[in-house]
DNA sequence: AAGGGAATGTCAATGAATTGACATTATTTT
DNA sequence: AAAATAATGTCAATTCATTGACATTCCCTT
């Protein structure tokens, strides 16, 4: 078994990838060298090279990649080949706009119950399923081999909830509570900060702003 | 003024720093030290200084950082200090949770207006908005001094919507469409691809399921 | 007022990630 | 079947990011 570590900064290159792949594929494409994808993915054929052969050659000298081979390679290494199942903590906006979103399904997360504390909301229908009270979060997870918590609560229950997951088994929470997570390494943490995204965001327009511009013509937009 | 470009691998940073410090003040923390901030938040205090230092020293030798200052400051840098506005382009689920996500406003992010192509969802009303059809964006992003859109449609508008947001003269595109979007470099992108961080998650989950566990006891919790 | 202690700012060293170069190997053409 | 072509796999070089070390500076106590 292939046992070095590979870095997160080509794990997360994969996805991407895989959704390139995946449009090739559809477009019919059989065959694609490292050199052809580069142009569409402005990254270097160099690093496209590198990057797979972390995993072990998918190519061939002379020939390129097939594209559907390496599609379904790159699924397999991120896991996509397993089914996953999870709950949603926190039925609000987020909470109930993501258990709506369809694509998860189609990559094998699927959604098996969503939880809030907020009695009002108990049997409301989100799909196929019924908000439930987050008193019995534990027993459903045991109950149905939930791999995976998605965490849509504000930040001050989340410490809390992470904590009470972590004692039933899960393998991983999708954090979207803006505060760090502190739970054991066996389970895996994937944050998703909007708000320091959008942060990010505001800085990069600012940073633009403020650089020397000259050779621009500043305020014209076509 | 300060012209060396600042790495993204710091800009990401400064959001979470921000974070930090915004709860240490809430707490009533005057002055921290690099090491104090380094034990609190999980990373070297090496890493704090050479961060902060990239914007001109804002400690001093002896005595630490002003928590307020150096808060302040970080927010000054990310552009917080100034507001911005923001349109919404799509409706749906996760549109209209962003919408009614109210903490983004607290940080100067307000939302405007939002937009679908939906007919049946024009005039409904979200927070202080009402969804308004995408033929009115080009001269509501010019009239109201928008700075920013939000890309919540799926990916098979969004590189046309792009294109027609380029032409508009905003500065700052939010995306959630599952693509890769291609505007012009005054054109700042920070792309939140939802499904990539999931499959992420899915691949770290799997690592450790693969890893040589020598040492732990596979399958016992608590 | 002066000296000791504390913590920054910064330089150097290390480590990680990316890019470049090319030998090797397979394919394709003649 | 052999030569030419194409493109990978991989090694080396470079660039970028992180960590470590310490001289300098400032605060605080005596």
């Amino acid at each position: 078994m292939e046992n070095k570590e590979i870095s997160q900064a080509v794990i997360g290159r994969l996805p991407r990838y895989f959704r390139f792949l995946g449009e090739l594929k559809d477009e019919g494409v059989e065959r694609i060298s490292s050199q052809e994808l580069s142009d569409i993915m402005n990254v270097t054929a160099s690093q496209i090279r590198q990057d797979f052969n972390n995993f072990g050659g998918f190519g061939q000298q002379g020939y390129g990649y097939n594209v559907e081979y390496l599609y379904e390679e790159i699924g397999r290494i991120l896991g996509l080949d397993k089914t996953h199942n999870l709950i949603i903590i926190g039925a609000g906006n987020l909470g109930q706009a993501l258990a709506n979103y369809t694509n998860f399904e189609r990559r094998g997360f699927l959604f098996k119950g969503i939880f809030d504390c907020d009695p009002t909301l108990y049997g409301k229908k989100i799909r196929s399923m019924e908000v439930k009270p987050m008193e019995e979060m534990e027993d459903f997870v045991r109950a149905n081999e939930i791999d995976m918590a998605v965490l849509t609560i504000p930040k001050t229950g989340a410490v809390e909830v992470a904590g009470r997951l972590a004692r039933t088994g899960i393998r991983g929470i999708w954090n979207f509570a803006h505060v760090d997570l502190n739970v054991p390494e066996r389970i895996q943490v994937e944050n998703v900060h909007l708000s320091d995204s959008l942060m990010k965001l505001a800085y990069n327009i600012n940073r633009f702003e403020n650089m020397d511009l000259s050779g621009f013509e500043r305020g014209s937009y076509v």
